[in-house]
DNA sequence: GTTCTAGTGGGGGGAAGTGGGAGCTTCTCA
DNA sequence: TGAGAAGCTCCCACTTCCCCCCACTAGAAC
């Protein structure tokens, strides 16, 4: 299960290393792509397959569907894992990001998120400060 | 059936005891997370994934959900328990819920909540302070 | 008093995260 | 076409921290 949210360095070799506790879950071959909020998303490759083959079904009948698909599809970047747990992001993601050396990796449950650290700490501040509105929507789902 | 109100220490090496009452109903593996009121929630693994499919189930869709999801998920941290009975608290909650040594673990049925005993006893007070009203509250919907 | 359990504390081994070197390929430019 | 530069990938090395195990104490049970 990809949850908890860990902060790893991005080394001069655009090295990545992958929380241990996700290795099993990932696999040993991930697909990262270009995210939603400036993020990246990683999948292991099965999810991956999932979500890839959901987008060609869906999307082709309008503008913004096929837009959404080349975003997705076209930045997508399979990579092995190495045999110290890290991956390797290529140039235009890591621009695509805004990744400085301090990346935030957040699990969101059948994907992580990568994020670069400051740019992840403003976002998550907003939501911080909406406990209020936060227990109503716990409240809603059933979940409190 | 998680119910009662114990005070144990958060140790040197971030981990905390676990009632021994509560450790057939909490079982090997939990799940502790972000709460409400700065607590933490720890949840039985069983009932952990109850709440997470739901969350899962609401979709990329709205800028909302995602930035909800990031909060509860990525704040989520999955332990097991030790032979001792105790897990271990991530820097990153410990610092959410301002803990310091003394911690209220506080049952609410289906989960626990963590406090740190400082914060517990303030808004212990306050409630103590506002019984009157509260009492109607519960009357009024019929609980009472 | 004796025994057992709950809560607490600490040490050691091993894994996790990080950094850097060696060797191979690719590209550029003379 | 050959030499050098740049990049990538696989290894290996180092340090820190985490997890497992054992030990101690207080208090409850008998």
């Amino acid at each position: 299960m990809l949850i908890g949210k860990y902060t790893h360095d991005l080394d001069p070799k655009k090295r990545l290393t992958l929380p241990s506790k996700w290795r099993t879950d990932l696999g040993k071959k991930v697909v990262v792509t270009s995210g939603l909020d400036n993020s990246l998303f990683v999948f292991p490759i099965k999810e991956w397959e999932r979500v890839a083959d959901k987008l060609s079904q869906s999307g082709l009948g309008n503008q913004d569907g096929r837009s959404f698909n080349r975003f997705i599809l076209a930045n997508a970047y399979e990579t092995d894992v190495d045999a110290a747990g890290r991956i390797v992001i290529p140039d235009s993601l890591k621009d695509f990001a805004r990744l400085s050396n301090k990346v935030v990796l957040a699990g969101m449950y059948s994907r992580i998120e990568l994020w670069d650290e400051n740019a992840w700490n403003s976002s998550i501040a907003k939501v911080n400060g909406e406990a209020d509105a936060l227990a109503s929507k716990l409240n809603d789902l059933g979940i409190i």
